[in-house]
DNA sequence: GTGCCAAACTGATATTTGTCAATTCAAATT
DNA sequence: AATTTGAATTGACAAATATCAGTTTGGCAC
């Protein structure tokens, strides 16, 4: 593991505020790992026995349930996941698999729920972590329940821009079809989707996703702050 | 508000492990109020002023875009809601209106939030309702894109039944159209959900609906701990 | 470059879900 | 008991989404 990974980790809003021994205390319990793609990292209905974070790579956490399958999020670095299997000491709802090689940091879980104990200030950086990603999950709820197929895919796009300083071209990371399971949608269904919105302002080849006509696709895809993040 | 409200209250995960003093200094500053049905608690993007805890009556959380609405969940008593947004000090997602006539306890959220830093036994408790809310989420989602509308149902009506001791006749405190949205489908859609499980162990009149063959109907739902609470 | 392979796309069709309109029903009131 | 009123139901239809089959494409190995 290189120093710089170790500072990323620490700037991370759950680690940022506790005292630099119990951070040492934590990193010394924690193994470093890479993993090649399409690795499973977890499996849904098992016992948790490392907070994962992910510094380098990204993660797909995933839900299966007879025989169909759907993408809940992708982890960028760098992120934990599975906080709340872990603080609860209870089975994992999701499923967890690299999309890509990946380097990831796991703590064991033991000694997580310990520090909540002893590290006031990582306490309460759970707190917040905790409501911030259930307020995530809310507002995907939200963006399933209440808007088509196509708008969720017009309002990911904006989102992904803006989250690569909105860049105009977004390279996707992954399969297309990871894509249409984290939307909620079969890939053709995902591939329609992106010819409809070429009359709203995006074009689409291959692994790029062009915006050509960011005030067109904003009209199209209505953002709101309660329900994209 | 009565004495035996406070004990329930004090009861809740939530509040059961902090000292006397503080949860006496919560309730000191809380109110205690009675609404009518249909009146709206909370509106999605204000600013957070106090923690909710339902008493008695009940609670729809939901949530509007573009002229559709839809409902997260139905809050029972007695239970807090809205945690999320106090801890953070960030806008609502959700809004809120009761259903029934109810009666509320507010808490002032400032208060909530100073209490994490003085009792850690309450900062503790958060971390565990923040977490299993989380998961609850989570679940609904799952539930929302795994499944369809008549497996909701049909799983809906196991939960609730197991909820009032495994009875078989299900007594719907609300309108079916709440239920409807809170299934994530149209209102015409439920009845006629309700009209294919007759064919699996369900009959409804009016507001009752009874199981009249409960292994034909979980033979149906197929139930998952990992997608049912 | 050529060939290969899996992914993506396209078209046809089925299924699910939503919408609109008309009717029935049930609860509450008089 | 009759009346009233909104919810629930039902039927017809429209739209969205899923599924299946066949074709094209893009990336990779040789």
């Amino acid at each position: 593991m290189r120093h710089d990974d170790l500072t990323q980790i620490r700037k991370l809003p759950l680690f940022s505020k506790m005292s630099d021994a119990h951070f040492a205390s934590l990193m010394k319990a924690a193994l470093f790992q890479r993993f090649p793609e399409q690795v499973i990292l977890i499996e849904e209905g098992h016992r948790p026995d490392f907070l994962h974070v992910v510094v380098e790579g990204s993660v797909e956490l995933f839900a299966r349930h007879r025989g169909r399958e759907t993408t809940i999020e992708i982890i960028a670095p760098v992120m934990t996941f599975i906080l709340a299997a872990v603080a609860q000491d209870d089975v994992y709802l999701k499923s967890a698999r690299t999309l890509t090689p990946a380097r990831i940091l796991l703590i064991p879980a033991q000694a997580v729920r310990d520090m909540i104990g002893r590290d006031a200030a990582f306490a309460h950086a759970m707190i917040s972590e905790l409501a911030l990603r259930y307020r995530g999950i809310v507002r995907a709820l939200k963006n399933e329940k209440l808007r088509s197929g196509s708008e969720r895919l017009a309002n990911w796009i904006l989102r992904t821009s803006r989250e690569q300083e909105n860049s105009n071209t977004i390279e996707l990371g992954y399969e297309k079809r990871t894509l249409a399971s984290r939307l909620g949608m079969a890939p053709e269904n995902l591939s329609r989707a992106l010819l409809q919105l070429a009359k709203h302002g995006v074009a689409s080849r291959g692994r790029k996703i062009e915006i050509t006509n960011r005030k067109a696709l904003t009209s199209f895809a209505s953002p709101d702050p309660l329900l994209d993040s």
